[in-house]
DNA sequence: ACGTGTCTGTGCGCTATCGCACAGCCGATC
DNA sequence: GATCGGCTGTGCGATAGCGCACAGACACGT
């Protein structure tokens, strides 16, 4: 534990940071930390201003809304593709939204000065952190969508291939009772979701532990919301950055 | 309707405008141009590319995803406060969604290329933009939120007021139709709720034509949703801005 | 005055999801 | 290897919203 890989302490693993081209990645990575991001880590919380960006490599970033009652509905996902923390840039410096690990792994952290200094250059960074952005609120958008149209099923389907995409294996850790918060609804009924995908030989499940084994199913099973995400991550990101 | 009241084409009526300090906004008095925008009018199709941005200035414009089966829902809505395609200045230069006049009124266009020069001289346009977009952001996630946990009385109720806060009076003509397409439920759902908040004498409802008679009633009637989204509007945009 | 098209109201069975209660089960800990 | 706490499965009744069918009401043009 005392040498780090290199593999696992590449900045570019993370594919934001690969697109940004050398001079500008290099003036940041004296200032790019390293950092575990266990399950359940909130990295803010709404209404606070935030002193750093993320830059998930391994992990998976939820953006939550939490209501008054408790009750919590995930607005979107980021995972090596993209940057928690948009609203510094955006110049709110705050959200409404709380950011939680919703799947362990790492990445780097960089000081909100650090990244704004870049930023108000008005380069390349600037502008790869823009068109993220859109990428991102295509993804808010479809999620309003999916909420008010598709099954408990196919949201369930969406939101399994959303954190495939983001992870390495066909594996994810997650209780049912995190997804149900995610994806705001009951426990049981995900428990209902996933008894039928395990039925279907989508998924295999066992104790907070989701093996995926056929994905075209979950991809045939799901909505079009997947795929129209999708598409325009694709699009609106350099290739390497394809989720 | 020779002579047009200079009330009426004040570019300033629309609020974003209104908050460019002067250099910047003679740069565009000359290319803003006035343009009625009667209901329905559809001002982008989704995936195509943008040649205007349009600032509202009595009209309301709603961001719609329309699904493959025809289905609808609203994404979020611009009236005077804002501007109708930030995915040219994000640099996607389209979307998915549709943008398509809610309340016939009247707004400008302003060409994409002058929008595009002024936003990358990077001064307090770019800032501004950017502000208004996450208030956008702020807006569509918990449009997410509110079609996943409330009512589709509450949704009415946010929805009446998201749309009064963009007008003058306290009356909008839209039908029962319409408002269906726009919430993403049935149409007799909303004639459900909008008998509803008739008996409770909050509204007055005569084909196609709402007055709203009680708009605290409405408020306390709402989910949070509502004034966490007002909230945050009048937080990130300048005072003169508020909605 | 009349017809026509659009808008609004209502009824009825259906389904997905909720809320709650409880039982079984695994896995870590002592 | 016994216990305990968190995870998962199941079974109710309740309810919000859907899909469909149809009837009345109003607006407007001829």
């Amino acid at each position: 534990m005392i040498t780090r890989s290199s593999r696992m302490m590449d900045p570019r693993l993370n594919r934001l940071l690969a697109a940004i081209p050398n001079p500008e990645l290099a003036r940041w990575t004296p200032f790019l930390e390293p950092v575990e991001l266990p399950l359940g880590r909130v990295l803010y919380e709404s209404g606070v201003r935030l002193s750093y960006v993320y830059f998930p490599t391994t992990a998976i970033v939820s953006l939550l809304y939490v209501m008054n009652d408790g009750a919590s509905a995930e607005i979107a996902v980021v995972g090596h593709e993209g940057i928690v923390g948009i609203s510094l840039f955006m110049g709110g410096e705050s959200t409404i939204n709380r950011a939680v690990v919703q799947s362990a792994g790492r990445g780097f952290r960089l000081r909100a000065s650090v990244l704004m200094q870049e930023f108000n250059r008005s380069g390349p960074v600037l502008h790869l952190l823009l068109r993220y952005t859109q990428a991102l609120i295509t993804q808010m958008a479809q999620t309003a969508v999916c909420n008010r149209h598709h099954t408990l099923d196919q949201q369930l389907c969406r939101w399994l291939l959303l954190s495939l995409d983001r992870l390495d294996g066909n594996s994810l850790v997650m209780t049912q009772q995190l997804i149900a918060n995610m994806l705001g609804v009951r426990r049981e009924g995900v428990t209902d979701a996933a008894g039928a995908l395990q039925k279907a030989e989508l998924i295999r499940y066992q104790r907070g532990n989701i093996t995926v084994i056929n994905r075209d199913g979950l991809e045939r099973r799901t909505c079009e919301c997947y795929r129209v995400v999708k598409q325009e991550y694709d699009r609106l990101l350099p290739a390497t950055l394809a989720t």
